[in-house]
DNA sequence: CTGAATCCGCGCGGATACTG
DNA sequence: CAGTATCCGCGCGGATTCAG
């Protein structure tokens, strides 16, 4: 059914997956959550850098394309957890394949990157 | 060596490879790519709706992360070719592990992004 | 044929302040 | 604790025009 290649057509329904988890926080939301269910506060602090805001945000695109599951427990104070959905942990696999690329290659495209820089001054 | 599951740390090296691959029309370049060497209008052609500015930004781009080789032929008229990488082949598995995912899980998003945009009407 | 230059509009992300 | 509301700057992508 595939030979391998990527077929032209498909680079668009490539760029749909990354318009799921496009976001610039949206992976790194997805790592944390990899590891279990966790609060609002919990991603907060772990995400150095993230606003409260884009924080919301992110995860409330993550919601809407079924890839996070939010709970509100009515409690006082408030609690309420964030976890993957099964979709969401299906992604693990070839998320862990571009991981891979990454470690591979990281340093050659970083030099690459200096060579072509120089390059071009 | 890895558990299955993304480490939190990573979120952020999967960032980079999505920062390399990232922008809107990449991929379907390299999709285009992954056949062969192909001309700039060739591209042109192939992606509908892209226009020559970012199309040519895209293959720079591309270019200086070490995923596309440019190719200048002296002639009258002038002759570009652009093909991927060593590098980027080998990120067509990955890719391609991220396309199964796409197509498996594709309704569902959908249904389910329609069901959240319902509730919250 | 293969670009580069310019202009412009929109969306995303960050900062800050306020709320149930 | 877990958000929402408002403002704002920047970068990306699209349209158009000019050039080697």
């Amino acid at each position: 059914m595939d030979d391998g290649k990527v077929p032209s057509a498909e680079g668009f329904a490539l760029r749909e997956v990354l318009d799921l988890v496009g976001d610039k926080w949206a992976l790194a939301v997805l790592a944390q959550l990899s590891g279990g269910p966790r609060r609002f506060s919990e991603l907060e602090r772990a995400l150095t850098g993230v606003s409260r805001r884009i924080l919301s945000l992110t995860l409330r695109r993550l919601e809407r394309n079924s890839l996070v599951m939010r709970t509100v427990y009515p409690e006082v104070p408030p609690r309420v957890e964030y976890e993957m959905t099964p979709h969401a942990r299906e992604l693990d696999a070839p998320l862990c394949a571009l991981l891979a690329w990454a470690s591979k290659h990281r340093a050659k495209v970083a030099e690459g990157r200096r060579a072509y820089d120089l390059a071009n001054a």
